[in-house]
DNA sequence: GAGTCGATTTGCT
DNA sequence: GCAAATCGACTCG
């Protein structure tokens, strides 16, 4: 039985990937222009948007250009709390809020992939306007989502989502994708806490590269419906960049503080980290 | 719970 | 030809 039922989840993960986007070219070959915003998009952005018509009912505020058009550092910190949504091909909606990112903050990054102002075909996204997405391949197997921000080369990763909605299928995909365990059930913390398990979990992919997080239709970011407490952030050195120099040591990655979802817990630059809403990791201008 | 190791393929030098 | 912004299985204590 195990042979045949994972035959057909991948079958059915592959049709997702494959029957992405409706309406607009597939093939993966990543529109510069955004897709114009057309049936299926989310009930918040109405052509006459007017966002805070929402005041208090609906937590749906979609985020615009303007948010992401902020320096690394402040995007990677402002992104804590915000809701990541997907909306696959079935119109199912997939929901995460953001606990953790990195920041990587552009050519004197000895850590980014636009180090030394290297630009290539794979990188490009990370140099297009804010709000782009950076979608790329990692060990042969595993996508790794980044947001394009304010400056040449300067993009935040997305590290781990709180799951809000559509845990079911993001169990499914994540599980599709694994093979030879394919009978234990993942718990919800391990569906999206590190950023190959939550592309796993949302169905990103390659063909996600390089698409406007401000106007596709598939994939966008909602204002967090958190009230006024602000998460208390957490900066620690970012993760898997070994020998990156004083690049590797740097605080740039946050994560919300106490959080069970995030992907790796530092327990040392929670003590010099001090507790309160943004306190401290706002020092780090020089960046 | 912490540490080790293999998987797997793309993109870059 | 090789390193890689990772993950999951496995072992050990």
């Amino acid at each position: 039985m195990h042979e045949a039922q994972l035959s057909r989840r991948l079958g059915q993960k592959k049709r997702l990937l494959e029957a992405e986007e409706p309406g607009s070219d597939l093939h993966g070959a990543p529109t510069p222009s955004p897709t114009e915003p057309r049936l299926g998009r989310p009930a918040s952005l109405g052509p006459q948007r007017s966002l805070y018509f929402s005041s208090s009912k609906s937590c749906s505020a979609r985020l615009g250009s303007e948010f992401f058009d902020q320096p690394a550092v402040a995007l990677a910190q402002a992104f804590l709390g915000q809701v990541l949504v997907r909306r696959l091909d079935d119109g199912t909606e997939l929901r995460g809020r953001i606990v953790e990112t990195e920041a990587y903050v552009g050519p004197e990054d000895e850590a980014a992939h636009s180090r030394g102002g290297r630009q290539t075909p794979r990188n490009r996204g990370m140099f297009m306007k804010p709000g782009t997405l950076y979608v790329y391949v990692i060990y042969g197997m595993y996508f790794c989502m980044n947001v394009s921000s304010r400056g040449d080369g300067a993009c935040v990763l997305l590290r781990a989502l709180e799951p809000l909605g559509g845990l079911e299928t993001m169990r499914q995909l994540r599980s599709a994708l694994r093979k030879g365990t394919a009978g234990r059930a993942l718990k919800d913390r391990e569906l999206c806490s590190g950023p190959s398990k939550l592309c796993q979990a949302l169905a990103i992919d390659k063909s996600f590269d390089q698409r406007d997080l401000a106007a596709d239709t598939a994939v966008w970011m909602e204002r967090s419906a958190l009230g006024a407490s602000e998460p208390a952030v957490v900066a620690a050195a970012r993760v898997g960049i070994g020998q990156a120099g004083e690049w590797a040591q740097k605080p740039l990655r946050f994560y919300v503080r106490g959080s069970p979802w995030v992907s790796v817990v530092d327990r040392a630059a929670e003590q010099s980290t001090q507790s309160g809403p943004l306190a401290s990791v706002c020092s780090h201008e020089a960046f």
